[in-house]
DNA sequence: CGTATGTTTGACGCGAATCAATTTTCGTGG
DNA sequence: CCACGAAAATTGATTCGCGTCAAACATACG
């Protein structure tokens, strides 16, 4: 069974200032970054290390080149809430504002570019990055909202259930899912407890929606039946 | 006590792309509308009724003249999630893609102005009004992010004080927060039940935190007690 | 004034968090 | 290559916050 389309993918082209550009979340055009002057080569962080922190001075920003990055918030209280993974050819750490509102991880092993913001000048005529920095930042807030719907208004089954069918979409291979995060991650990024996670993805597998292959690697059964777990 | 600044209000303003606009979410610079075709006059909506819904054609967006609008999701088993609420001078409707992704609908008797998404013509030269889209954009990002954080990670207690402290700050009007939305579209907004969202306001009430004046008007006692109430 | 809608309060149950204990996985050095 | 220790993942027992169900009360509107 082929992978479903997600449905943003299957939107037409609209007209005028939207006529040009159609990406996948924190993707930019092929080739845009010939256009500004790098920081340097890219650098390369191990598991666990952090690129970037909350509150840093955002004179930078990152595309990912190799590995998963994630953007995290952390609270007073020690809490933690992933808000978004970024994988390979996705850009993350373009703000708005002088400092970074979220910490930005390595999850895996990962590589990335830095480039520097003040090159992004819009009286040089460049607008065609000029768009897809638009359309990266409306691509951002849409997925955000998607995470609020998430987090907002499903149980657990629920939430692990769509994280892995988007997975599944993501790298696009077929019914084996390999995940580059932890459980912790998952769990902070869905609002969940780690044993919440673990749990579900056990009954996942009992009720032979999903096989757990190794604890990273996850082959999905039924993609309609794990769709169906959705609210 | 002055009611305190919220942390985006107090960035210094960066450089390069980024160095001339400073907008509260979702606002846009005066006079901005000028510069492209309306596809009309103002239009009025009364309480509760539908301005687009999700799916609907996205060829306009909308700025809020008076009046409260929320923007909401229906998941199929009925469910609710509000992802925002605009208030007067804020934009919404603007889509990346040709269909909306929410539906939009008058929280309290309201009007709106559309403006036809078309006319942005990005090779006019009119840099100044996709600079403020850009940020339009960014700024959506980072309350949806801002929102995810709230749902993912708080309590019922912590959610409720983060709204009306947010509530506060907006209508600024010293401890008497005025609400044009109902308790159920508070809950809908925080991922509760409405029986929850009164609840919790009862208890902040007997806690000598608010007073609830009436339904739809609460006075904060006192702004510091609430704010160590979030997370 | 009566009906509909919105709000509050109470009783109860369930789902996910918490606390606790294994088991598995994986990196490291012998 | 295997042994070891640390971290990750799973599983179980228990608790608790919030949802659900139900009813009373308040407010707005025709």
């Amino acid at each position: 069974m082929p992978i479903q389309t997600h449905p943003a993918a299957k939107m037409n082209a609209p007209t005028g200032l939207f006529a040009n550009h159609f990406l996948r979340g924190g993707q930019l055009p092929g080739g845009w970054t010939d256009s500004i002057a790098t920081a340097g080569a890219a650098v390369s962080f191990s598991q666990g290390q952090e690129i970037f922190s909350e509150g840093d001075d955002a004179d930078r920003f990152f595309k990912v080149s190799a590995g998963c990055v994630r953007l995290c918030k952390y609270l007073a209280s020690g809490r933690r809430q992933i808000e978004a993974f970024h994988g390979t050819g996705e850009i993350f750490g373009l703000e708005a504002g002088d400092a970074y509102r979220l910490s930005a991880e390595a999850v895996s092993e990962c590589t990335v570019v830095a480039y520097r913001r003040h090159a992004l000048q819009p009286a040089n005529g460049n607008t065609a990055l000029f768009e897809a920095l638009f359309f990266h930042a409306m691509g951002d807030a849409a997925r955000a909202q998607e995470h609020s719907l998430l987090l907002g208004r499903s149980c657990a089954v629920e939430k692990v259930s769509i994280f892995l069918t988007e997975r599944a979409r993501r790298d696009g291979a077929g019914w084996a899912v390999t995940l580059p995060m932890s459980r912790y991650d998952i769990a902070d990024y869905l609002g969940l407890t780690v044993e919440t996670v673990s749990r579900v993805l056990s009954k996942l597998e009992r009720d032979g929606l999903i096989k757990l292959t190794t604890a990273r690697t996850i082959a999905i059964r039924s993609l309609t039946a794990l769709r169906s777990e959705e609210a």
